[in-house]
DNA sequence: ATGACTATATTCTATAGA
């Protein structure tokens, strides 16, 4: 199963990065950010023509999400935080696709700072990892997946960097996003590329793209029972480079399927698994204790 | 300190983004 996300700045002005990319890619399950469209302009007739599903939230001018599945409908279920007093600011959206809850998040910018945008930055990612906190705690297969507007350590952002005002970049704004990890969240981008550039965003201003001088900011976070079925990550740069891009580059992940309980009757497919499983290194920690 | 770039609404200018 392929997810994705992805910060379109616009979904009608760049509708058709937004389709080619559909095209080539197929992702199953979509959640996207930055409609920047009233939710009566919603392009849903060009996006079921590709063969997706979608539900969504929109916004005079600004924000915007959506969850789109191909070939399926989102089951909705929820258009906004618990308890958010700023619905107006269509940030979150949830809905379930095969037995997974996804999430797409449009997390605040937070800038200037200080001031009431950074104030509103940091109650809105509260907001958020207290409703985290009750669907870990619910056990149910979830993925949150969007814009998390932070730059998680300084290894997610271009080195040289002169970005320390930066709201996204702020102790204060790294610690909402370590407090969903310690929730037992997966970031799944850095489980499989521990390391190094993984630039999400590369802004218009001063040649960003071409000099790649990029931020983390796209996040797939993944509940405890998904993580064993990551498979593999990446992000689409391709879409980025196309002409008329988004400032964002989609960010996707694989899922392994289930795996079925081996069936008594269970052919020659079982034992050739088993063999590799055998021939398995020790994990990690115990070889690191000697 | 400012503007550079790209978007939409407030539209020959302002506001927001990151």
């Amino acid at each position: 199963m392929r997810i994705a996300t992805y910060n379109i700045n616009g979904v009608n002005r760049r509708l058709e990065n937004l389709l080619s990319w559909l095209e080539v890619v197929r992702p199953d399950v979509v959640c996207l950010q930055e409609l920047k469209a009233e939710t009566s302009a919603f392009p849903i007739e060009a996006i079921e023509a590709v063969g997706y599903g979608a539900v969504w939230q929109g916004q005079r001018s600004w924000n915007g999400v959506a969850i789109l599945a191909r070939g399926a409908t989102p089951v909705l279920t929820r258009r906004a935080l618990p308890s958010d007093r700023y619905d107006e600011q269509a940030r979150y959206i949830e809905a379930a696709v095969n037995g997974i809850l996804f999430a797409s998040l449009y997390a605040p910018n937070g800038n200037p700072r200080p001031g009431p945008k950074f104030d509103y930055k940091l109650a809105w990612m509260k907001r958020l990892i207290d409703h985290a906190g009750g669907l870990v705690a619910a056990g149910v297969p979830v993925v949150l997946a969007g814009d998390y507007n932070i730059v998680p350590t300084d290894d997610d952002i271009y080195p040289g960097h002169r970005e320390a005002d930066n709201a996204l970049l702020q102790p204060e704004s790294r610690v909402t996003f370590e407090r969903l990890l310690s929730q037992g969240w997966g970031d799944s981008l850095r489980a499989v590329y521990p390391q190094g550039p993984l630039w999400t965003f590369w802004g218009y201003l001063r040649h960003r793209w071409r000099d790649d001088k990029g931020m983390r900011l796209d996040h797939l976070l993944l509940s405890p029972s998904l993580q064993p079925r990551l498979a593999a990550a990446g992000v689409s740069r391709e879409a980025r480079a196309a002409e008329g891009a988004s400032d964002h580059a989609p960010v996707w992940i694989e899922l392994a399927p289930v795996r079925k309980a081996p069936a008594a009757t269970s052919g020659p497919s079982r034992s050739r698994s088993t063999a590799r499983s055998r021939g398995r290194k020790r994990p990690m920690t115990e070889r690191a204790r000697r």
